[in-house]
Formats: structure tokens, sequence, C-alpha cells
DNA sequence: TATTGTTATACTCTATAACTATA
DNA sequence: TATAGTTATAGAGTATAACAATA
């Protein structure tokens, strides 16, 4: 039978559709980088989104316990800074640590105007569960690459963000 | 002279930071390639509205212009399948372009709840300006990357979004 | 004078629901 | 009943400015 085709609006054409009204889109991201990138991106967090739907931790949150984990106690400056994560929003993101018991903010000893925000002893477990998380999470979010792409991807992103 | 250091809350540290406190972003973009794409989005993101605030078209009513060039009158259904922009955005795209007199609103010949959104002659050279400043836009936004990258980083982008 | 944390505001994107007119 | 266009609203993310405490 039949699939039900939506009307169109020039020439019904013999051919199955042979300019590619309706498949634009495969067309635009082949010659636009930037859109391919944005529409990509877009696509990748709506999959994150769902995958950190049912969990503990925001990604911000995640990160922050992370970096802490990895450096020691930071400022929010510092974690604004390196996380690339507004230092107005850094704030309500230490608030929700706070309130569950996996962070403190402890005054900096020799700048009494910065936080030395420090991990409890609560946060290992959360944390660990967190990382535990993240192989399923890229393989959602990048289920269509191998494991080769997914490494030359990340060497672009370095590029344009100019890291590495 | 020495630079002007920012406190650190953790010991000074002989070696220029070797643990890394100040490079932590690198490190993380290199092993969480969702965290990497979504800087990096944001990155041209930015490039791109610097690129495009002085110009006459939004990038919406760019791509607009630019599908009804290339495939003939759309419905807004139509554009917005596949330019992947919601048609509750659509509605004011096409109202800017129709207030600009770029396009017209007329309708369809074999469906009445539909337009044929069609372009006008005044289109063309908006059009072609618009396309013309592409190059340069995806030099700012990708100068870090080489034409073979470029071409590497479509392709990933084209399997995450699943054309091509 | 500059910086840290904080609050407030604004603006864009995205998502959703509802409504109308048509089919 | 389903779809096309429209409107309104709510939520994230980002950007900005201002303020108090401190350097």
């Amino acid at each position: 039978m039949a699939a039900p085709q939506p009307a169109r609006l020039t020439s019904p054409s013999r051919e199955p559709e042979a300019g590619g009204r309706d498949r634009y889109f495969s067309k635009l991201v082949q010659e636009r980088p930037d859109i391919a990138l944005c529409r990509a991106t877009t696509l990748v967090t709506r999959t994150l989104d769902e995958e950190l739907a049912g969990r503990r931790l925001t990604m911000a949150q995640h990160l922050v316990l992370k970096m802490l984990s990895d450096v020691g106690p930071c400022s929010q400056q510092e974690l604004s800074e390196q996380l690339r994560i507004d230092r107005s929003v850094m704030v309500g993101c230490i608030d929700g640590l706070e309130d569950s018991g996996l962070v403190r903010r402890e005054r900096h000893p020799r700048d009494r105007r910065a936080y030395a925000v420090t991990l409890t002893p609560e946060a290992a477990p959360v944390l660990e569960e967190a990382e535990g998380g993240v192989p399923h999470l890229l393989d959602r979010a990048f289920g269509a690459l191998t494991a080769a792409e997914r490494r030359t991807l990340t060497r672009l992103m370095g590029k344009i963000l100019d890291v590495g």
C-alpha cells in the first residue's frame, strides 16, 4: 500500500523526489558544518538531558565534584573558569551540592573574599556512581560513531576550543 | 616582572601547576566528547552571532530563502521539518521576511490550510549577498580547522544526525 | 581600584499546549 | 480525526549589571 504522503506544492514528480525537498536537511548539513554542528549538539544535549533526568546530579554538579576530586578544594571562581560555567550560575550549582551535603563552603585561609569549596566524605560514592554512568551516556549520545571517530571528534573540538 | 597570579587554595607547587588546576578544562574536553561538543558549539554560535549582527538576515531567515530558492515554494511545515526549526518559531521568521518583501504567503492551490511560501524578485540579490558571506563566516568559526578537518567534522556530524 | 560571591534581569532557544480553519 | 498556521507560556542557557565584603 502507498504510504501517506504529505501534499506537495510543486510538481508531483515521477521520480521519488529527485530534487530532494524531503531530504533537504541532509543536503544542508553537508554544505554547512556550522549548522551541522549546532543541530548535532541539540540532539546530543537532548540525549544527555534524558539520561540525567533520573539521576541525583546535574551535569554541572557532576563536573564540579569531579574537578574538586581531581585537584582539591577550589574557589567558585576557579570552578567557573575551568568548567566554563558562569560564576552567577555556579552559585546555584554549589547551593544544591551543599544542600545535599556533598560539599562545604569553607573560607579560603588567605583570601576571605573566596570560599574553598571542599568535598565531604559523602561525595565520594555519589561521584563514583555518576562516573560509572558516563560510558553508557556517551554510548547513547555517540552511538553512531566508532571509538576512533569519537577520538577524532574530541581532537577537532579541542582545536576549535584551542586546548591541547 | 612576575605576572600577577591568582591566589591558590592548595600547594603553591614548585612546578608550573603540574596537576593542572589552571588547565583542567583541557583535561576535561579530552575525556568528555559530549562536554567538548557543547562548549565548542557555544563558541561557534557566539562567532556566528557576531558575524550576523550587522546583516539583514537572521540565520533562520537565510536558510529559509536558501531552501525556497533550491526547491521552490514550500509550506511552513516543510520548511520547519527540513530546517529543524520549530513551526512556532517559523511563523515569526516568515513574518520578518514578508515584512521585508522577500517572500509572499500565497495559498496552497490544493490545501487551503497551508501556505505556499514563495520568493519575490527582491529576494535573489539578498540571498546572493548572504551566501557570499558564508565562506568568511565559516573561516571565522572554523579557522582552527583545515579544509580536510572541516570535511571530517561534517561527516561525523552527519552520522550523529543520521543523514547522508 | 579590582576581585569574589551574590542577586536580578534580559534575551535566546526549545518545548508544549491550545486555538482556528481546514482536510 | 488529523494537519497547518498561530499564539502563548514555561524552561534551560547565556550575558550583563549591580552590590557587599574584601583585597
